[in-house]
Formats: structure tokens, sequence, C-alpha cells
DNA sequence: AGACAAGCCTGTCCGC
DNA sequence: TGCGGACAGGCTTGTC
């Protein structure tokens, strides 16, 4: 699934389905993806649980209990689906919790990237730790970022999938807002103008706040728990448009490779300077 | 057959 | 010597 706006769909659309129950069983069926704790362990601690609420932090999802909090992380393939017990599931369910209103919680995963933890203290998650600002919700200022990308080699925009700047931002949405922001990706961080950097501010909140409008982006697999498909997808700009011609300026769009993820540009309207 | 895919952790090397 | 940064590789399974 998993950017932003994906995942806060799915938090959304679980949320209501699931405060205020208490758990009454877990099974976990791909322990690598629960180390290093074990799918034993975990199921003893949430049961008998009650869910207090779901929330997200970045792309992580965050399930709070009275005494913990367990953690999903989504990864490629993660899903979250609440559905009556007995119902069909399809292939790839990974992990279940059952609810004591007759649903269950059932985590579905193809490639098993995904990540389940259990934290019984909600003030050590340790993965908190190293996340950024929240791209919806904090203001942040063109000198706040310049002094986080001084002295950074890194082109922009492999450094805007380090989840310690603005959580929350992966590959589509990175190419996305370089290009609402008229930024070569290519351009080494440190050196960004302060122009730039003040559209790029702006562009980042913009363009996930309109794909999580879109019920976030369907590339092939994402549903929200509901099963609807996102539709962010038909806004790209320039994912996945390579060789077709940019909306801005009617050159073509580019792909290359950085850091061995794919990143579209316009190679006329992104220009390194 | 081989490349590629919504993510991120780990090991290694490098420079300060 | 230590530490952060940069990068390759790995994890995994499915599709084109």
């Amino acid at each position: 699934v998993p950017e932003l706006p994906e995942v806060e769909t799915v938090v959304r659309g679980i949320r209501p389905k699931l405060t205020g129950l208490s758990i009454t069983g877990a099974r976990f069926l791909v322990p690598r993806q629960l180390q290093p704790q074990t799918p034993r362990v975990v199921a003893k601690a949430l049961m008998g649980r009650r869910i207090r609420g779901v929330r997200r932090r970045g792309k992580i999802i965050l399930i709070e209990l009275n005494g913990g909090t367990l953690l999903v992380h989504l990864r490629m393939t993660g899903s979250l689906h609440v559905r009556p017990i007995g119902a069909d599931n399809g292939d790839y369910e990974r992990a279940r919790m059952t609810l004591d209103n007759g649903t269950i919680l059932v985590f579905r995963d193809p490639r098993t990237l995904g990540i389940l933890r259990f934290y019984s203290d909600s003030d050590t998650i340790e993965p908190l730790r190293r996340l950024g600002w929240e791209p919806l919700e904090d203001e942040v200022s063109a000198e706040q970022v310049r002094e986080r990308l001084a002295r950074r080699k890194l082109a922009i925009k492999p450094l805007l999938l380090d989840q310690s700047l603005w959580a929350g931002i992966g590959n589509i949405y990175a190419s996305e807002a370089l290009w609402v922001a008229s930024v070569d990706p290519r351009k080494k961080a440190s050196s960004l103008t302060r122009p730039e950097i003040e559209r790029l501010i702006k562009s980042v909140p913009r363009v996930l706040r309109a794909a999580l409008h879109c019920g976030g982006t369907t590339l092939r697999d994402f549903a929200d728990p509901n099963g609807r498909r996102g539709s962010y997808q038909r806004e790209f700009r320039v994912y996945g448009r390579q060789g077709e011609p940019c909306f801005r300026c009617g050159r073509p769009i580019r792909k290359i490779v950085q850091a061995q993820r794919s990143t579209y540009f316009c190679s006329g309207c992104q220009r390194r300077r």
C-alpha cells in the first residue's frame, strides 16, 4: 500500500470499526514479520486488551490498546481489513485478530515484507524516534528545511525518501512533489535555492493532501478497508509517464534510477541550476 | 528469462 | 577511534 495518503486512508477506514472493541484472539502466520518477537508471545500479549484508538505516524499504523500498542507497517503490499468471522479473506492472510463483536482484523501481505510489533510501553516505540515532520500537520519554515538540507550531498529526491526529514513520503509522491515544485530531483540537497525550498514546502503537503482526497493511489493492489481503490493515479503528473509530454512545458518526461529507485521528472522545467 | 514493483533495514566503505 | 552519510544488497512474491 503504503505512502502517507494510503496509510491515512487505511487508518480512517479501520478506526471506527475497531475502537472500543476487545481482542479475544490473535494468530500470526509469518514469524519473521514479528522479529525479534514471536507469534506466541505477541498473541498472548494482545489477548483481552481493549482497542482505545488507531492512529498514524508517517507510514506507521499504531493500534493503541489499554496497556500497549500494536505497530503495523504495511511496507510494499500489506493491507488491513475488518471482516465478519468466516468471511473469505483470499490468499496471503499473514495475521488476524479476533474481536469481541464477531469481526476479525485481517492483515494480508503477499510479499510478507510488512512488520508487526507489540510495545507494552507506548513511550518507547523505537521506529517512531527516527521520524521527521508530519507533512500534513507540522508547519515548517524554509529556514528549518535549509538547515536540514545543509551539508547533505545526496540528491533531493532520494533524500525525500528518508523518513527522518518528512515522514510519509514514498517513491510516487517524491517525484510528484518535485514536479509541482519545479525542482530537479538530481540536484544536491544542499544546493537547493531559497525559492526552491519555499516551493517544496508547499508542494509536499499539497500533493499528499490531494492524494488523500482521492483515497490514495492504486497502482495494482491497494484498496482501503472497505475495498475501495484509490484514484490519485489519474492525477499523476510524472510518475509512470516516461516519454509522455510534460503538462507544463510539453517536453518528454524522463525516467531515471536514483538510489535503486525509479525517479520521474520533466527534462524541461525541472532543471538543475 | 529477467527486470521491476507502493519500503526500509543492514553491512560496508569513506571522509571528517 | 567514532560517527554519520552514501550506497549496494537483501528481504519476498508476483507481474509484465
